[in-house]
RNA sequence: CAGGGUGUAGCUCAGCUUGGUAGAGCACCUGCUUUGGGAGCAGGAUGUCGCAGGUUCGAAUCCUGUCACCCUGACCA
């Protein structure tokens, strides 16, 4: 067999209008595959495990990972699809360094944003350098002195590459490193709506996203999400299910809507403050609880008993004037900043725990109460909280110590005229739907594969990148950003397609489309038909990979099944007899079927075009 | 960052309590046999016991420090 490593064009000398792609054909033996029995100890996830496992890739240090031949190959498929989707909407590639002054990003404030997240170094003479987490001030920096006038948008660019952000806690394989490939696009107009503006091009990349996915095999749904560091106002996740999944989405199946945890609304719940108080308040001793639910047990109630008071401070222009707003949620509940920032319209941000205990807030031991003692405050509370019918258990103010029997309009006197009611915490699974009345919302757990935002001017205004505009007055650019994990779009489809043997690749991501297995890896015979065949499929632009190793079949099946590739013919004396070779798809289960030779190849070629 | 755990051969791990100078299985190399679902026999090679100090006649084992990695949470395009 004359088949080598490297396969490129087998027609002739390649010239340079001559990017035709035919098939590869690799020998299992000349390359590397360095599948393993076991499991790495350290690995619990899947795509993590079979990834490792099958011979993908290897960790060098803490969510850092080297991507082996099998890896570079999937890889390189889905870039491929990424690329072909961006094409299709305009988009136009291009690339950035990998480096970056950590000054660009003083211009946005994002060095703070992104804080110890950020990788950064210094180089020779003393200037601070970041790996780039992800691109806006680059390209806004470029387009700055590249760009002048309204004519020249709206434009679309992308690139692929290694981002880099140190993670607090990196995690199950590639699904959350700390250096990962990213693809991330940008998006520039001169307005918001209308004929090229931002919205239409949300629309082109929300579709080209769900092409994207699609192709790859995965089962996803896209989520209203927040927008996070990068900022914006629209924002959409690409969430594949999976149980492993880091993320929680919630979902109304009456009504189709889904949304990040973070950004879930909650359907309309009934509260009041009417109601009769019907316990003395009485207060307890409580030291050294951490927990509500050590302290709701020591009260002789559950989380669901308590009122929980979270304290922030809106964020004002004049730091040295704190205004507090207190957040009160029901015990078992979780404040969602982003829906307090909503309520009480201004930013917010947790209160500074040193000056509030200053302020005569003991913060661990807060109640609803507090209010009544602050000026200028402001208290913002959840409506499965603002039951006035309930003997709540609830902080003393007063530390290490708490209250059972607290009651809204005993309590809290007249100042229930002014509190303010809204949907102030994360939304649950059996939350009411907010968008079909009687429905209520179901957890799922996803992978965030990929995630766009409406930027909208917040980096143009921050870096002054203007166009002269029609009126021939200079306007800022509208942005949107996109972006996709490459890498851990390749884990997702792992976790999503995986049996007890190993990986079972979606065809179009797979690092070879069939397998070939030579049972006697020594026989002429059978050398010569592989390559035949092997020839064949790759004139069909079909990715081969020969199993020419001199084992034992056992384990050329089991690695077979490990590292997933879709379609599988085995050469043996026993189908050679029948005459034909045997062909099973990976993710059948049970024996495969003879298939003649001159039916074999179009057999392969149709199973790839329909998995 | 808090809490928990683990570092011994390429991989999975035992040995540590009670100190005496390194082990198993798999993988690897050689030979023979075997060849349709991780074969058998015989022989062989493989270690800075994470690192640095300390105690001791003697440390993988005890003590101190340190580094790395994993898990839960916090955090997070």
């Amino acid at each position: 067999m004359n088949t080598t490593a490297a396969q490129s064009s087998p027609t002739g000398e390649a010239g340079p209008l001559s990017t035709a792609r035919t098939g590869d054909i690799h020998l299992w033996t000349r390359t590397l595959i360095p599948t393993t029995r076991e499991a790495p100890a350290d690995a619990t996830t899947p795509s993590h495990v079979y990834l490792v496992r099958a011979g993908f890739i290897r960790q060098l240090a803490a969510g850092v990972y080297d991507y082996l031949p099998l890896a570079w190959r999937s890889l390189r498929k889905i870039q491929e699809i990424v690329r072909q989707e961006h094409e299709r909407i305009g988009a136009m590639e291009m690339l950035f360094p990998a480096m970056e002054p950590v000054s660009l990003l003083k211009q946005t404030g994002r060095d703070k944003a992104y804080g110890d997240d950020l990788f950064t170094l210094q180089d020779r003479h003393g200037r601070d350098i970041a790996l780039a987490p992800t691109h806006e001030e680059p390209i806004v920096e470029m387009m700055k002195g590249a760009i002048t006038s309204y004519k020249q948008l709206p434009l679309s660019l992308y690139q692929i590459q290694t981002k880099f952000r140190d993670e607090p806690r990196p995690r199950s394989g590639l699904l959350r490193c700390r250096e990962f490939i990213m693809k991330d696009a940008y998006s520039f107009h001169l307005n918001q709506q209308g004929e090229g503006g931002l919205d239409v091009a949300y629309d082109h990349f929300y579709d080209a996203y769900t092409r994207i996915f699609t192709r790859c095999g995965l089962t996803f749904t896209a989520v209203e999400a927040e927008s996070g560091p990068i900022g914006g106002s629209a924002s959409h996740e690409f969430m594949v299910h999976a149980e492993s999944g880091e993320d929680k989405v919630l979902v109304c199946p009456a009504s189709g809507y889904a949304a990040n945890v973070e950004k879930a609304e909650i359907g309309e719940r009934a509260w009041s403050f009417d109601g009769e108080a019907a316990q003395e308040l009485k207060k307890h001793h409580t030291p050294n609880m951490p927990g509500i639910e050590g302290v709701a047990q020591h009260l002789g109630t559950n989380a669901a008993g308590m009122l929980k008071t979270i304290v922030f401070e809106r964020v004002l222009s004049d730091p040295s004037k704190t205004k507090y707003v207190l957040a009160v949620v029901r015990g078992d509940h979780d404040v969602n900043e982003g829906k307090v920032r909503d309520a009480v319209g201004s930013g917010v941000k947790l209160a500074d725990e040193a000056q509030a205990k200053a302020d005569g807030l003991a913060i661990g031991y807060v109640s609803p109460s507090a209010f009544a003692k602050l000026t200028g405050a402001t208290i913002v509370v959840d409506p499965d909280a603002a039951q006035g019918g309930t003997a709540w258990a609830t902080g003393a103010d007063e530390m290490d110590h708490h209250v059972t029997g607290w009651h809204w309009g005993r309590d809290l006197g007249y100042e229930v005229e002014r509190l303010k009611v809204a949907d102030i915490r994360n939304a649950e699974a059996g939350d009411p739907s907010p968008r079909a009345v009687g429905s209520t919302l179901q957890v799922q757990r996803g992978i965030e594969v990929g995630h766009i935002f409406k930027l909208g001017t917040k980096y143009s205004d921050a870096m002054e990148f203007k166009v002269l505009a029609e009126d021939q007055k200079p306007r800022a650019v509208t942005m949107g950003c996109y972006g996709i994990g490459v890498s851990r779009t390749m884990a997702a489809c792992v976790e999503m397609s995986h049996d007890e043997n190993g990986i079972v690749w979606p065809a179009a991501v797979a690092p070879y489309h069939v397998e070939i297995i030579l049972m006697k890896a020594e026989d002429e015979k059978q050398k010569k038909i592989a390559s035949e065949l092997a020839q064949k499929l790759a004139e069909r632009g079909a990715d081969v990979l020969i199993d020419d190793r001199n084992e034992r079949p056992g384990p050329k099946f089991k690695d077979a099944d490990l590292i997933g590739i879709p379609v599988r013919l085995t050469l043996g004396d026993k189908a050679l007899d029948a005459g034909g070779v045997e062909f099973k798809l990976r993710k059948d289960t049970g024996k495969g079927e003879v298939v003649a030779f001159d039916s074999v190849i179009d057999r392969c070629i149709s199973a790839l075009e329909t998995a």
